[in-house]
DNA sequence: AAATATTTTTAGTTTTGTCTAAAAATAAAA
DNA sequence: TTTTATTTTTAGACAAAACTAAAAATATTT
């Protein structure tokens, strides 16, 4: 069976959302996601049920079903591998490559991704730190964790952020966090939850607000 | 400006016909080529005047403007430097080429282009020995030309067929013509236009209907 | 539980790109 | 130069994917 540009869209979204829902996957956060109104995905979601891509009970929400999960992880595997492409063969960096490979998520050629993963030496993440589902379609819990989540002792790399706002970002600038920047936590203080770190040889103090923002890789 | 999947393939489509129109581009040429009906075609030349990127007179054919002339060349750059990184970097073979980049020539990002361009190293021909356009736009011209058209004495390499139709590749099969093949003009049969040629090395007689539908990249 | 607010769906349009069938223009043949 | 054939355009329809406005269902407050 073969899905539209924005059919493949759509299920994507809704794997991703799947994650932070217990039930099933809200109208509006679909529409939030894919900057759409909830209408047309009302529209859209009826379309994919009538697929059996997706179940969907009226104001219940929907939930993929196996036959979608496996199109949905599918895209995901060419939006990471494609990623490692642009940051490792043409030199882009972490945060320019999202824009284009969600594009080139949707070329249609198993053999063309099979060879990209082969080129790129079959890579376990993509340069955020998210796993790439193998061929057969098995992801492997993601490796980074939120700073604010590690326990004292445990150090890593920095590989992203959670919500990358313009004004954090300039934030981490100023104190010289960077992707890539090694962290380890020296110590937690209970009361305001702040942390103590150790940044590429460096002491420095950490709110909870930024450690809530920032993932690490964990090393080994 | 910006233009849809499906404008790209028509500007894309009425530059390669023009180069064998003296006067505009028939409509039904180019609905041949879209494998679509003239009528739809006359829908989108119609839309595509309005854009300025061609110039259409009822009846009489299209011509690109300068302005549609320069994304043309843009799809084609893509499409080219696409193949070359399917051949040269993920070991396609020369004809399994054509439909992916078909996809790939589509995608969005100057930056993406020109640093894959620097990837491989700014190749000047694709696989099939076609020039690749320059950033600035410049086509140099195809250093390809039918076997049918070289003077006795003149040699070089098979890069390509002008029309792959699976009977015609057997024959080549069946006398070791492949790409890559180094040929050689040895004399020319006045009467039915039939060649003699040392095809790597060995003697091979080869009617009209043969040297017209390969195509030989000249040494040098 | 009733009133109010939020979420979701339906109904009716719009745009893009295609199609079929029929009409009009142009080209070729008689 | 008529007649016939071919090419091209118009008119009207359709499917995909979006939208607005309004109705219906669900959730939250009072
Ligand atoms: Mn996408
Ligand atoms: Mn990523
Ligand atoms: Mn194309
Ligand atoms: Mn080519």
């Amino acid at each position: 069976m073969n899905f539209s540009l924005s059919e493949e869209n759509y299920l994507k979204t809704i794997f991703h959302l799947e994650q932070h829902f217990k039930e099933g996957v809200s109208t509006n956060a679909i529409a939030e996601k894919l900057e759409t109104k909830p209408s047309s995905v009302t529209d859209m979601v009826q379309k994919l049920a009538e697929k059996e891509v997706i179940r969907y009970v009226k104001y219940k929400g929907t939930t993929l079903t196996e036959k979608g999960r496996k199109v949905a992880i599918k895209i995901i595997r060419k939006h990471r591998l494609w990623e490692v492409f642009l940051v490792d063969k043409l030199d882009f960096q972490w945060d320019e490559v999202h824009e284009i490979a969600e594009q080139l998520e949707h070329i249609a050629s198993e053999e063309l991704i099979n060879r990209l993963d082969e080129f790129l030496g079959f890579p376990t993440v993509d340069p955020h730190g998210d796993p790439i589902p193998t061929k057969e379609g098995l992801i492997k819990n993601s490796q980074k964790r939120l700073l604010s989540k590690l326990s004292v002792g445990e150090q890593g790399i920095c590989v992203g952020v959670k919500d990358s706002e313009s004004e954090f970002l300039k934030f981490l600038d100023k104190k010289n966090i960077a992707i890539g920047s090694q962290i380890e936590v020296l110590s937690k203080e209970e009361f305001d939850h702040s942390l103590q770190i150790n940044l590429d040889g460096k002491l420095l103090y950490i709110s909870k607000l930024i450690s809530d923002n920032l993932y690490i890789k964990l090393d080994g």
